[in-house]
RNA sequence: GGGCAAUUAGCUCAGUCGGUUAGAGUGCUUGCUUGACAUGCAAGAGGUCACCUGUUCGAAUCAGGUAUUGCCCA
């Protein structure tokens, strides 16, 4: 106790977490190199976007791998774990030009290269803010190897994989119908449109039948796209249309001639059985029109305004259209209903606004042959999901994947690595930048415009940050990654994609596992979102309460897989948990001054001893298993229980005396030896989970081994020669011993001051003995005054009673309680046991359960039956007594 | 429409191989300033494991179905 640190009996997160943190970083823990003598631990962690500050999602996710990566650098791995920031294309781009329209300035005002400059500008802002966070949380990442999505060697990573399936055939340029963002300005990939439900209206057209005065209603969404329309298809087999299949209609308020197709695509349940052809503005439609080689007509622009061709219509954004279009119809008389009804609309993930399907140039990367192997990869358990159904939904997606539209009309991203000779149209793609067209020689060359999907350069994470395209030592030592550790909401964006992108450009798989974590939401179980604005700052908890009590929420009550609901009343239990932890500390450190952390000469392990050591074993053994299988909740459950329950509860309560010296010197120096040992072992566990805490206690504990830092310091192993069960079961029945003195007690109102007798009558000698040995405890746990222990089994007149197995329990409390209260507390008693023993006897007399059941379980029934059956004669007997 | 999950104490959640007196935290009740800790100690109350039907000697646990809620995909 020579820090004024433990001198406090609250423990103060402030005080000691950023301390620790620099000694750590300073002292190079973080950092390991290639040791091929070691066995390799490796995780990449999935980069933060730089458009903003970590939430509590991200908290979540880094602990969880902190937590993996400390508890394998302590079992000796040769362990890395690599940060970084993800560029984040879009959701960056849009923030910094939001921020530049308060001062009024557009991203054209000051052009692509100054625009750029800003960008980068906010993203050192942010990354610093990142990286701080990640710092307070305790994230032990190994900050020489971060990374940053656009950093030099990822975007060599990125052409040169651009430029690897291009050569293959993968990558091509096309024109089809993609998911245009309107207020974005650019393309989005499929995955990133969001499908919400709406109210709405399914209007009703008729289109009149060329040269006679027939119609065939259409019903629509979308009326306004009907500018666009080119044919009207009905199901081959409809009666009701089938003699007009090849006849031409009349498009309303246009004009136009438009065929009338069959097309098995068709449903003739919906509506009434026709549906208008878009192809220029709906990807259905868009299909259909190239089997029936349909003329596309485009109406909306990329503003998602009317285009020119559409005559009084022009220049309308998309709603205002549809309005007077209705208007119009309505006045021709075409509008023959209008029918409520609910669909699903595509939105912009980032930014919500309806998505416009229309017909544009863009690039795709080819996925059929790429999805392949990566579905193989994990049917064959090359990379396994934990938990496991997240295999399915990997799968699935994967079977129906289309083509990835890869380009965006950003300016924040890497750059598509083509170039267009503007001589003779020739198409150049190159990892280096060309100075002449290879074709035609000249030197009129224009990049294409565009940028990559952030997530092109995403799917490289795992080997560009071991320095891919290099061959580096880094990358043959620690590849593939051992685990990656993300939230479900992300398979598809990025893990499917590592998966299929290492595989084209790697022997292996990117990782052996994908711990899957769910989401975290609000009190009330909502996904917490800037728009509901149920947000949680990670730092203001920090603040509040200190990194490892935020880490141990994380993680505890959090099973695989599934969402956690953030109930802020959690916090405060573990802040007291390391509280907790703090005064078993301060106790620890007040009575070992005198002990520098040596096995004593002489050992004289008490009962007590030999009890918290095999449970310390246990946990050991405990908790080893269930890191391994991705346990973590259990895991930290398990230590929180040992602490508290046992260690501080008991072990330390009873280790008092022989502490204060009322005992000998020898037992004095063993209990000094099993509680720092304990407690330093414990500490080591509890270490992945809350880091900050475990360090400073650790470092005020007697030395026993040279290690600087708890963090570098070997994870606990279960030494067999401390198992002794023989100890945990007579321990077990003394603590049970306890309770039910110290539960009459409370039941009859007798409060500590008020001393009194326990005699203890039991029925064998080798438990005779453990009382005997034993019986202070009753004094210092259950305020005893005398302890008789007797080797029979005679009633002590006037008393109260317990029972347990072999055992019995009285009070001589005459004078101090009310028998009748007594007597009614027997009663309940027994009848608790009654209970307990029919149900007993009804199983073991079910002659399909003596015949069937194991023996061991039928045996273990017995064993409670006559245990039952003696204690209720033991009450029975009390109550005899008590008349 | 298809898929996945959830449903266990007032609340938040564990329960991994079918045999537990079904657990924890928190809240609640009662009593305690005990030479680490009132952010504490001790004791207690609190459950038709959503529902139905099976399988089984035995089901919170396995199978089928229903209901409710949430998520994903189309």
């Amino acid at each position: 106790m020579n820090e004024e640190g433990l001198i406090s009996s609250r423990y103060n997160p402030l005080d000691v977490e950023g301390k620790w943190y620099d000694f750590w970083e300073q002292k190079g823990f973080f950092h390991q190199e290639v040791d091929p003598n070691k066995e390799p631990f490796s995780i990449v962690m999935p980069p933060p976007n730089v458009t903003g500050q970590l939430h509590l999602g991200h908290a979540m996710d880094n602990t969880l791998q902190d937590i993996l990566v400390r508890f394998k650098r302590m079992q000796g791995y040769n362990t890395i774990w690599i940060p970084g920031t993800d560029h984040a294309g879009i959701a960056t781009q849009a923030r910094v030009e939001e921020n530049l329209l308060k001062e009024g300035i557009t991203k054209h005002d000051l052009g692509r290269e100054k625009f750029l400059e800003k960008v980068w500008e906010w993203k050192d802002t942010y990354h610093a803010r990142i990286a701080g966070q990640l710092r307070l949380l305790g994230s032990s990442c190994d900050w020489q190897r971060e990374r940053f999505t656009m950093d030099e060697g990822c975007s060599l990573a990125v052409r040169k994989a651009f430029v690897a399936l291009f050569d293959k055939g993968l990558i091509y340029k096309g024109k089809y119908i993609v998911n245009w963002c309107p207020k974005c300005q650019t393309t989005i990939s499929d995955i990133e449109v969001e499908y919400s439900e709406h109210d709405s209206h399914l209007w009703h057209i008729r289109y009149r039948v060329e040269e006679t005065e027939e119609f065939i209603v259409i019903a629509t969404t979308r009326p306004e796209t009907m500018l666009g329309d080119t044919a009207v298809a009905v199901h081959p087999d409809d009666e009701r249309y089938k003699h007009l299949v090849g006849k031409y209609l009349v498009l309303p308020i246009v004009g136009r001639r438009i065929p009338v197709i069959a097309d098995d695509y068709v449903d003739p349940s919906f509506g009434s059985g026709a549906v208008k052809i878009t192809p220029a503005h709906d990807p259905n439609d868009f299909e259909m029109a190239s089997r029936h080689d349909l003329a596309q007509v485009v109406v909306i622009d990329m503003e998602g305004n009317m285009s020119e061709s559409t005559g009084k219509y022009a220049g309308m954004n998309r709603y205002e259209c549809r309005e007077l279009l209705l208007e119009d119809l309505k006045s021709t008389g075409d509008l023959v209903a209008v029918e409520d009804y609910t669909h699903s609309i595509g939105e912009c993930y980032r930014c919500g606004t309806v998505i416009e399907p229309l017909v544009s140039s863009q690039w795709f990367v080819k996925m059929a042959p790429l999805a392949k192997p990566a579905m193989e990869a994990v049917q064959s358990g090359a990379t396994q999901f934990i938990p496991e159904r997240f295999t399915k939904t990997y799968l699935s997606w994967l079977e129906n994947i289309r083509d990835w539209c890869i380009s965006r009309q950003l300016w924040w991203g890497h750059r598509i690595p083509v170039w267009y000779c503007q001589d003779c149209q020739e198409v150049i793609c190159s990892q280096e930048d060309p100075i002449q067209c290879p074709h035609c020689s000249s030197k009129n060359l224009i990049q294409d415009p565009d940028v990559l999907d952030t997530w092109f350069s995403s799917g490289l994470w795992p080997f560009e940050t071991l320095g891919w395209p290099e061959e580096t030592e880094d990358l043959a030592h620690f590849y593939p990654t051992s685990v990656l550790v993300t939230g479900r909401d992300i398979i598809f964006f990025w893990v499917a994609r590592m998966i299929f992108m290492a595989l084209a450009f790697q022997e292996e798989v990117p990782f052996h596992e994908v711990f899957i974590h769910g989401l975290i939401l609000d009190a009330q179980g909502r996904k917490m979102s800037k728009s509901l604005g149920n947000g949680i700052d990670p730092l203001e908890i920090i603040e509040e309460y200190g990194a490892d009590v935020l880490r141990f929420m994380l993680v505890t009550g959090n099973t695989p897989g599934n969402d956690l609901k953030f109930q802020k009343d959690r916090l405060e239990g573990i802040r007291n948990f390391t509280n907790k932890l703090w005064n078993a500390s301060r106790f620890s450190m007040m009575n070992l001054q005198d002990y520098a952390g040596e096995v004593p000469e002489e050992l004289d392990f008490t009962l007590a001893d030999r009890w918290i050591l095999t449970k310390y074993n246990q946990l050991i053994e405990q908790v080893t298993h269930d890191m391994a299988e991705y346990e973590l909740g259990e895991a930290a459950q398990r230590l929180y229980e040992f602490t508290w329950n046992y260690l501080c509860d008991w072990y330390i309560e009873m280790v008092k005396p022989r502490l204060y010296g009322k005992d000998t010197a020898i037992s004095r120096h063993t209990a000094q030896y099993v509680l720092s040992k304990v407690l330093r072992g414990t500490m080591m566990m509890l270490h992945p989970f809350m880091p900050f805490i475990t360090e400073e206690i650790w470092q005020h504990l007697p030395r026993m081994d040279q290690e600087e830092s708890i963090m570098v310091g070997s994870w606990p192993e279960v030494n067999q020669a401390e198992l002794d069960l023989h100890a945990l079961g007579n321990m077990e029945t003394l603590m049970q011993a306890i309770r039910i003195v110290r539960n009459i007690r409370a039941e009859m109102n007798v409060d500590m001051h008020r001393k009194v007798d326990v005699i203890l009558k039991v029925e064998e000698e080798s438990m005779y003995q453990v009382m005997l040995e034993n019986r202070g405890y009753f004094s210092l746990l259950a305020y005893a005054s005398g302890v008789e222990v007797f080797l029979d089994d005679q009633d002590v007149p006037e008393a109260a009673s317990g029972i347990m197995t072999g055992l019995r329990i009285f009070l001589p409390l005459k004078g101090m309680i009310d028998f009748e209260v007594e007597k009614k507390r027997l009663l309940k008693e027994r009848q608790k046991l009654d209970v307990e023993v029919e149900r007993i006897e009804k199983k073991l007399g079910q002659a399909g359960f003596l015949a069937k059941a194991p023996k061991d379980v039928i045996d273990k029934e017995n064993e409670k039956l006559k245990d039952y059956l003696v204690k209720r004669d033991a009450v029975a007997k009390s109550l005899e007594q008590l008349g």
